[in-house]
DNA sequence: TGACACCCTGTAGTCACTATAGGGTCAAGG
DNA sequence: CCTTGACCCTATAGTGACTACAGGGTGTCA
């Protein structure tokens, strides 16, 4: 399998492969005669495991020690289920973190009287008030509200 | 006000305040005699509206144009309300997103029976099933669960 | 022989900063 | 006058997880 029908399988672009295996995640594959990758069917469960993890928003260094923990069968598996359970509080923090965000936002909402001129809309003169730093997560990435196009 | 006073008292760093005008978010400030920059009570406001719609976790994009809303006193506030809105939006999907993650996170953490070892534990082969393509979002922004140090 | 789909490497761009390197300015103390 | 130290300046490169080229090579078909 060319490294083309290896992306289509997994739904990945050809270019995410290659970084994969830059990043150390994918092992580096047999090359052909000239020179093109040649996976097998243990390179696409395992990149199917990365996507599984990515489409939980896990780190790369959180798969790396996932697959660490897979490439060793015979060690208990208290360590995989640790990794899972801190990523979990990862998505539960960002999950707390945007709910304030929320009430703050629809509060905000509620300041502009919906007729009025800029200069007196209770959301721009609101957003001029300084803020306290907000608390900086020891653990946290899970990221953004924005996505990347 | 020099640059340091002016980032202290909006609690960002220096390097910070320098990006914000190399981006068009902070006007160009008057220089003294030694090429200092030299900051007035306007600026401080408008690094605070900055920081405060960043708290929000708003693009520089979204607060440039709420930026050029405020800069227009005698508008209807219509176009701010909307962004406001819009980002609220974004907010909201991330939440929603996340709450999906969570659960399946829940789920794959009671696949696990606690004593086992790697080559049986629930959670590492159900994380080897492939994943349709998590539907990307038009708009969202708002991102990962993981922080940045 | 040419067209075309596919593959290769290497580099640069994204976002919102952050962190250096390598210098300049300015007030106080000796 | 000279040094120390805190502060400032510009310019450049790094972060994460990709994505997008540029500039070439390979393989198959007509
Ligand atoms: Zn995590
Ligand atoms: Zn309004
Ligand atoms: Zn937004
Ligand atoms: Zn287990």
């Amino acid at each position: 399998m060319k490294i083309g029908e290896l992306a289509r399988r997994s739904g990945v672009k050809v270019e995410t492969v290659r970084y994969y295996e830059r990043e150390g995640l994918l092992p580096e594959p047999a090359r052909s005669e000239g020179n093109y990758r040649l996976y097998r069917e243990a390179h696409a469960e395992r990149l199917d495991f990365i996507r599984h993890c990515r489409a939980l928003d896990m780190t790369l260094d959180e798969i790396r020690a996932l697959l660490a923990c897979q490439d060793d069968p015979d060690q208990p598996c208290e360590e995989a289920d640790a990794l899972i359970e801190a990523h979990l509080g990862h998505v539960e923090q960002r999950i707390a973190q945007l709910s304030r965000l929320k009430a703050e936002l629809e509060g905000l909402r509620r300041r502009c009287a919906g007729q009025g001129k800029v200069g007196e809309c209770g959301i721009l003169n609101e957003l001029s008030q300084p803020v306290d730093p907000p608390a900086t997560l020891e653990h946290a990435h899970v990221g953004g509200v924005h996505p990347r196009r």
